[in-house]
RNA sequence: GGGUAGGUAGCGAAGCGGUUAAACGCAUCAGACUGUAAAUCUGACGGCUUAUGCCUUCGGAGGUUCGAAUCCUUCCCUACCCA
């Protein structure tokens, strides 16, 4: 398949990007490409020991579906080795390493997920436990000769810990050695990354070049911020929104981002076309427009981006029924109740709108429950239902009760 | 190898023999309010079918005591300084 002119590739690679290390070199890689009639190889390296997806991966993730609807040919590294030592960016904490066969199961995950956004044309997968795993303590030595403990030490996690008096184990100085090596396996012309990982990336540069290689090219792609505005996105954080999350949750959690953040989800999440973003931010600026309406526009291009059209509309009729109306929404859980009568508590427990008996307690105490739109207070309060109900815990449970 | 400081609930961090299920902050959840699952304010925040009751927690295991997160012994783990 022909590719599109040097420029052209160059404009579509640059979108949403922050850096490009250096430019010069990836333009000539394209022209000799062009020339050649040759796919880049473009590289993106995967923790499998985080198989969650959220719209912070997906700026990389649709990165690199660029890179494929150009023509070049993108590898997936599923990182099963490495996710033996845990990448020790992100938490300032020694991850705990997994078993080979976790990871494996967490790759098909990542994959899944990742689907939803690459394309299977120009797409290769490869576990790099396939050449890691293979190297013998000699091979190790030599990788481990090519770089300096003050090389490693610069990486600015590496630097806050030694800083903050956390410790740091010997194999996680290896980390991006091992991701170094990644490229060199696969040749790697070009790689793919968040800006936090710019460091690991660069040790690949390096890495390549003292096997004999070319080095790769590096792309970095912005970071961005979770829900709650401040922390970059990460599950554990409890601040992403994910690519498993349902319709609702999407839509819900768009709304609850700050303010500030609304242009740059647009932008990086919902990836709308420059004459879109040019209409929001224009829009942005117009004190008469409610911010919140266009977070209601956000949570729908989200869900359409990651599910579709209908069930974008869909979980935007539900939010406004739920927190504007404050109606019951449509479609709500079922739950069978076999006993004539029960105690409160207990249903909430069984029917897991709680999970423990002191947590329903709190929350019929506190007036987060209600029987068909009825506060119940009372926390002894016995149910004798002669007919269906509808329980509400707290702000956005809901359960149909069947008798 | 020598020394010093530490390991407390999801995280950070007080407490250093009794009224301590354990201050405080963050996170979380609920209520009020609203433009929203935003912000703010208020409250809750170990478990038990609910009890001025019982059970389980302060790195692990023992011990002293009427009583231990707090004292002792021992083991495990971490950081820092010196070599």
């Amino acid at each position: 398949m022909p590719f599109r002119s040097v420029k052209e590739q160059l404009d579509v690679i640059k979108r949403n990007t922050v850096e490009i290390i250096p430019e010069e070199e990836l333009e000539k890689k394209l022209e000799k490409s062009l020339k050649e009639n040759k796919p880049l190889i473009v590289k993106l390296g995967c923790d499998p020991s985080r198989p969650d997806l959220h719209i912070g991966h997906g700026v990389v993730l649709q990165k690199l579906r660029d890179f494929q609807d150009l023509g070049h040919k993108v590898i997936l590294i599923i990182g099963d080795f490495t996710a033996m030592i845990g990448d020790p960016s992100g938490k300032n904490k020694t991850r705990p390493p997994l078993t080979i066969e976790e990871t494996k199961v967490n790759g098909k995950t990542y994959f899944d997920q990742a689907s939803k956004i690459l394309s299977e044309k120009n797409l290769e997968i490869r576990y790099n436990s396939e050449w890691l795993g293979n190297m013998t303590f000699s091979d190790v030595i030599k990788l481990a000769s090519k770089y300096t403990v003050a090389q490693i030490l610069e990486r600015d996690d590496f630097e806050k810990r030694m800083e903050s008096k956390t410790p740091i184990s010997l194999h996680e100085l290896l980390y991006p050695l091992s991701q170094a090596m990644d490229s060199v396996a696969i040749s790697s012309d070009v790689e793919i990354g968040g800006t936090d990982q710019k460091f690991n990336l660069l040790v690949g540069r390096a890495i390549q070049e003292a096997y004999g290689q070319e080095s790769q090219c590096i792309v970095t792609c912005e970071l961005l911020e979770g829900t709650d505005g401040v922390e970059k996105m990460s599950k554990s954080l409890n601040n992403a929104i994910c690519f498993t999350d349902s319709p609702k949750d999407i839509f819900g959690k768009s709304m609850s981002i700050p303010d500030a953040l609304i242009y740059k989800y647009f932008t990086l999440g919902a990836m709308l076309s420059f004459e879109e973003l040019t209409e929001i931010k224009k829009q942005l600026e117009d004190p008469s427009i409610n911010p919140r309406n266009l977070k209601v526009r956000l949570g729908y291009e989200l869900v359409k981006k990651y599910y579709d059209e209908e069930s974008a509309n869909y979980a935007q009729h539900e939010f406004e029924t739920i927190f504007v109306k404050k109606e019951v929404p449509d479609d709500i859980p079922e739950f069978k109740l076999d006993a004539k009568e029960v105690k409160l508590v207990t249903l909430i427990k069984e029917a897991n709108m709680a999970s423990t008996s002191s947590e329903a307690i709190r929350l019929i105490k506190q007036g987060g429950v209600t029987i068909d739109g009825r506060k119940i207070t009372d926390d002894k309060f016995v149910i004798k239902p002669e007919k269906d109900f509808v329980l509400k815990v707290g702000k956005r449970k809901f359960l149909k009760v069947l008798v």
